[in-house]
Formats: structure tokens, sequence, C-alpha cells
DNA sequence: TTTATATCGAGAAAATTGTATCGATAAAAT
DNA sequence: ATTTTATCGATACAATTTTCTCGATATAAA
């Protein structure tokens, strides 16, 4: 087992999880073996780019018959860390909490959201989807002891720094940002934006174009 | 006025939104102008690449002072075409969808979902955040009548194509998918997918990595 | 007034990412 | 058994994106 410091770009590691959907919807309609080609024409990708996107995970192929549906589908996920589970704590409890509580597929993808908290009294103590809404005050004290490495940030954008800086203090090693905020991390700890807004931009932009035509 | 049929490349589009929060934020705190170099600053962004970014929404600076904050924010409103509202269907008022329909930022950036459509005949009738979840069947007919142009798809990734092809026989021209499938679409219809697993898929490759040192 | 400094804008250079080519190989067809 | 074809894996090439460099300019300081 070879354990590489590879650079993958993030380009790359965005790939691998639609190649993994389509794996997993492939294998469950009975498919054994799968070219790049294949999957190069479900999302009109460039066949050598699939085969480069699959070469990063350590994943072997054979000539004339593609790879093993069933390898790739594990390769992939050790690679994306998703074959452990990580336990993670969510701060937020507003809509958009809500929907990430409600998101069963995390499970899949070796997300595991064990606990929600919010600073608003009226939301502690009631349940959403069979997990009870903290308050925040008692972030520091469990993250610590239940060793959490996944910190989901959904507040709105003026309180999202405070609670990072919290999380970070309780020893939380990534960030998950659904805040519109630009945030401040240590050096070590890993920040990642999930912001919706972006992609509506792009969408926006191009229908724009379209609509001026 | 000038329509330039400008090249942009994806990543500009999607580091727009940031600096257009940020000077939001900096508006509201009283701040006039702003210069490249700061805004790099607050994102560990390349001052130059700000300024290119800034370059492809047509707005011009001057030396020394930077760029008027309020000018650069119609600007980039103008250029992602946040300025007028586009009115939107959603279809799948799950969680996913539930949560989408309770944002109510998106309407300071141009997106105006009107209404929710669903299979469902028990979810049907219902009122999510103050519009009424109607029947699938009627999409159709009410997208041509109303002239929407964005539907936006929140249903589990078996339904998501059959979904898409309805909207797009109905005249919609740009699609927002946050299903985790692979979506084919017509030629000239706009697709972009919000699609959170990719997001975490670079949080979790990047924890793993920091969590085996 | 003169000098120093911060910033823009434009173009060149470097790095990254994506695409094309080609030999090797394994299965299928002849 | 031989030829054909599909595919992998490696490498070379092209395009795109980011970063660097530099002259021009506007303000502030001396």
């Amino acid at each position: 087992m070879i354990s590489q410091p590879r650079v993958v770009s993030r380009s790359t590691l965005k790939r691998l999880p639609l190649y993994l959907h389509l794996l997993e919807k492939l294998m469950d309609q009975g498919v054994e073996n799968i070219s790049c080609t294949q999957i190069a024409q479900e999302f009109d990708f460039d066949p050598t780019q699939v085969r480069k996107d699959l070469e990063t995970t350590g994943a072997v192929g054979t000539a004339r018959i593609g790879f093993r549906a069933a390898t790739l589908v594990v390769k992939i996920k050790e690679f994306l860390g998703w074959d452990n589970a990580h336990d993670a704590f969510l701060v937020g409890a507003g809509n958009m909490g809500k929907a990430l509580l409600g998101y069963k597929d995390f499970e899949k993808y070796g997300l595991n959201i064990v606990a929600a908290f919010d600073k608003d009294a009226r939301k502690v103590g009631t349940r959403i989807f069979n997990r009870e809404v903290l308050p925040l005050a008692k972030l520091p004290n469990l993250a610590g002891r239940m060793h959490i490495n996944i910190g989901i940030v959904a507040v709105p954008a003026e309180y999202a720094q405070g609670v990072v800086d919290l999380m970070v203090g309780a020893g939380i090693r990534a960030i998950w940002n659904f805040a519109p905020a630009p945030l401040r991390i240590p050096e070590g700890v890993i920040l990642e934006n999930a912001r919706l807004t972006q992609s509506l931009a792009v969408l926006t932009n191009n229908l724009t174009k379209v609509l001026r035509k």
C-alpha cells in the first residue's frame, strides 16, 4: 500500500463525485465494467481527462475492458475520504441547516452530522430529523470529548466568523461554510465554501447573455 | 453603453459574488472606495487577479484611490444579471426545496422563486414560505404563460431527467440542478449544477490528507 | 513644489489544466 | 491463427488561468 502525497487538482476532486454517482447508478443496473470513454460520454468530458482523474485514485483498468465498477467505487471513496465516516457538528438550525440535517445521502459520503447547535433559545431543545438542537455554548466541550473534526456553518453571514472561531477553538479541523461571508481561519485548518450564490452567478450570467441575443 | 460579447471564465464568474458580498458589507460600514489590494487581502487572492476580474465587469478605478464601491456593486450586479429579477419555478418540495424556498437572499441576487411543484399529492396544496405547492402537471402551461426562464431541480436523482425534460418542453431556458445526476439538455439550454457533494469531496479529501500526517 | 507611495491598467511570463497522440494490450471477429 | 478494434497508460502539446512586471497617474508628505 503506497501512500502518495499526490497533488490533486480541485477540478479533479470535483469530478470524482460525479463519476461515483454514475458508477453507483450503473452498478444498480448490473453493470460490472466501465470504460473511461463511456464515463466521458455521459458527462461530455474528454475521455483522457476521465482516465487521468481515475488514475489519481490509484485505480487500474484493463485494455478493452475498462475498469471494474466495484473497485472504482471503493478507490474513489477511499481517495475522497468517504470510506470512513467523519462525525460533524452543524451550527445554525435555520432553513439551510434543516435541509442539511435532512439530507440522508451524506452518510453515503462519509459525513455524519451528529448534533446541531443554535444560539436561539427557542430552537434549542427541539429535534430536527432526529437530532436534538443544543445550545451553542455546549459546542466546545462536546467537540473535544467527541473528537469532532468537521464543523458545518449554516448561520447568517454576520455570525459566521464567531461560530468559526468557536469551532477552531474547540479543535475542529475542517469548516464547511454555507454562509456568504469571507472567513478567517488559522493555518492548518481546512476551509471549504459551499456557496450557492457562486453557482447562481454562473447561471444568471449565462442566461443574461442568451436572452440578450 | 457597450455590450461586449466578453469571454469570461467560470472562475471569474464565481469570484464576483464574493466581491459583491464584501462590498455590500463594507458599504454598510460606510466605506466609499476600495482597492483591489484590499479585496485581494480579504480573500487571499492575487491583487492582479481581482483587478482583472473587476475589469470584465466594465468597472474602472482610479490610481491611488481604487474603485468606488457603489459603482462596483452596480457593475457586478449588472454583469451577473442580478439587476433584473428572474422568475423561477422550483420542482421538488423536499428538504432541499424547502431550504431554497426559505432562502430570502435570492431576491437580492435577482432570483425570484414564484412557485413550487411536486408530484406527491400530499404536498400539493400546502404552502411553503408563502408559496403554494402545485401539481407537477400544471408546470408546462404555467411556465409558458408566465414566461419563466429558470427552473430549479430539487428532486431525487432518479426523477431529475424527467423534470428537466418537462421544463425544457415548457420553454424554460436555464436549469439549476441540485440533484446528483448527470442531465441531458438540448443545445441552447443552460445547465448549472449546484452540487454539495463536490464541495464535500474537496473538504473530506483535504481533511483525510491532514489527518494522515 | 518636489518627492514618495499606492494603485490602476496593460502586457509578458509562469503555472495549471485540459486535449491529442501513440504504442501496448486484451478481447472479439475473421 | 491472424486481424481488427477498443481501451489503457504515458507523454507531448495546447489552451486557459494565474501571477509577475512595469509604466502611468493621482494623492499625500516633505
